[in-house]
DNA sequence: TTGTACGCGTTATCAT
DNA sequence: ATGATAACGCGTACAA
């Protein structure tokens, strides 16, 4: 620990100046010097000390990543695109859970600044359109969101159209009364706004009896709500979700109320979290390039940065219809003998029987 | 961007000193002096340069945590765990992912080194006994692993003794064909030869037509490798696995031939992670306190820290068994109706039907 | 081609 | 109680 330039150029017979020429590539010098700076390094195991070439770039080679949870099954992937990118980049990445806390999303930009990072990626943040303003406004933000897009520099997952799409697709099966179980983090909710224009714009009522909101996104809570949902409208044979965990959630509710799916409900998420595939039945859901997006909100935080924070874009993603089982699209179950290795029987179905 | 002390010293009409002092609340600053000086530092919205501290005091504040993979499962309660105890204690956490690769590890050590991290935080290090030695010998290092301990401040998971026990529970369930599908990371696999022990001690004979060992410990490889062993071992009537995304993938291996679980073949996991209990059927596995380690890891760092790199400690986890359906040893299947919400049939049962 | 000197923002040791 | 001043390790004009 604490070799630095000033060993090496003693080591070399040189100036520290010198040596960090040789370090970093540039100006003239010669040959001879150069290699017997090289031998310096290499005998010393110097490693140059970021901490102090930051203090006079005042770059970090470091972006913030904020994201509510790590533990919820959708930002995994996200991170892993980020430092993806991030590395190949020469970038590091602080990564900050806020437990869906605005406060403490709040503290950690704070947190970030300070530590001086060259930007910070907000996903999914928890902040109201004001705060997230202001964060914006202070500092170099890229935005990874599904709720409107408030900010310069904003990678937007199309929420409101995806859940017009799965909803119209609940309605082109033949359900009149579907259900919405949503998640209640602000006063936005594009997803369950998609949700309504569908209903009205095939002629159907919205039934405020038909949606709940569950004030976390995890399978226990929705379990709960979907169960409330079930008992105040029992007519519902279909439920849209805010997202995937919540959908698992909702078929919890229908095992406990003896009701099953697809037969008896429908159910469909949003996101096509690995989860999706796997459960019993598989979900019908709208994929997400979650790994994908990562990279992008990355490379736009790159653009952010490079443009010195007077960065403006905004792109969309589009979520993507996957067909499974738990909306009862598919009528026909196979045996198990057919599902060969590698045999893409039906469209990427991983589910267990 | 940008206040400095200077500007605050500037404004309040004090020196730089001065202002140090008020913010680190030490020595002797008049009451008056310290209002007008806090006053000026609100006004101005300065912020300490966290790098600036560092380059001064030769701590980052940081820590870096290097894991193969934070879309497996396994990881992301760990690292809330580790980034939970950090924040109390104002540290950040650099993520680094690498992907599995030993010499993506060693560059990451590299760069965390350069970084000024505080310390380094290893979680299921790919790396050969020697390379971990070595990185042990010139970084600070807290490593959590579920091998044989190498360094000096290591919480061990303890796999042999997991696999002996999960082995064992099989063998009482009647069964004496048993197979494992484990995971060939490195010349020690301290799991299977839990398993072996297991056969051994109970006067089974390890056959190692029973044996085979995934690439990569993901459910689609474990796929194809489980496939091959219920191929050259059919009279196999239980598998252990290396953990629950290899059981799953054993479940669908079995799936593919027409097996059925558990009543063909028992298959066990390991590690507990959320998916075991939702995938059907439900899992039967060790259940490893993830959120947990992640803590302890990091309370072991701080240790490390304090110590100055020279701390020797040796903390040991024992994973416990949990009995869900995967494994046959619940005979009976119960209405759905039967599990009303909250009400606890059995053992952390969350299955979907 | 190479070396000198200053500054980055902060902390810490001295004086005053 | 407060203020100079010297590090911390490196980058970079500028001088030699």
């Amino acid at each position: 620990m604490g070799v630095t330039m000033r060993d090496v150029a003693h080591k070399a017979g040189v100036s520290i100046n010198t040596v960090s020429r040789v370090v970093n590539g540039y100006g003239e010098v010669s040959e001879a010097t150069r290699q017997r700076v090289l031998a310096a390094i290499e005998e010393l195991g110097f490693r140059p000390n970021v901490v102090a070439r930051s203090l006079v770039s005042g770059k970090s080679q470091s972006v913030g990543l904020i994201i509510p949870q790590i533990t919820d099954p959708f930002f995994p992937e996200v991170v892993l695109g980020v430092e993806s990118i991030a590395r190949q980049h020469g970038y590091s990445v602080l990564l900050c859970n806020t437990n869906e806390s605005p406060q403490q999303e709040l503290e950690y930009v704070d947190v970030l600044s300070a530590k001086q990072v060259d930007g910070i990626i907000l996903c999914g943040s928890r902040l109201d359109a004001e705060q997230l303003s202001s964060v914006a406004a202070h500092h170099r933000v890229a935005v990874l969101t599904s709720r409107r897009p408030r900010s310069a520099a904003v990678i937007s997952i199309q929420g409101e159209q995806g859940l017009f799409e799965i909803t119209s697709h609940l309605i082109r099966l033949g359900h009149r009364k579907i259900g919405h179980v949503g998640f209640a983090f602000s006063s936005d909710n594009e997803r369950a706004d998609g949700y309504c224009r569908a209903l009205r714009e095939h002629g159907l009522a919205v039934d405020e009896k038909h949606v709940v909101l569950a004030p976390r996104a995890d399978i226990e809570v929705a379990r709960t709500a979907a169960y409330r949902l079930l008992q105040q409208a029992p007519d519902i044979t279909a439920v849209t979700c805010f997202n995937d965990l919540v959908a698992i959630g909702t078929i919890q509710a229908c095992a406990d109320m003896g009701r099953r799916v697809p037969d008896d409900v429908a159910i469909v998420g949003f996101d096509d979290i690995d989860l999706a595939s796997l459960v019993t039945p598989a979900l019908t859901t709208m994929h997400v390039p979650r790994f994908h997006l990562g990279e992008m909100v990355m490379e736009l935080m790159l653009r952010v940065i490079a443009d010195n924070g007077t960065h403006e874009e905004l792109l969309y993603v589009e979520p993507k219809l996957v067909v499974r089982d738990s909306c009862g699209a598919r009528k026909s179950t196979w045996p198990a003998a057919q599902q060969g290795i590698g045999e893409e029987v039906m469209t990427g179905t991983n589910n267990l029987r």
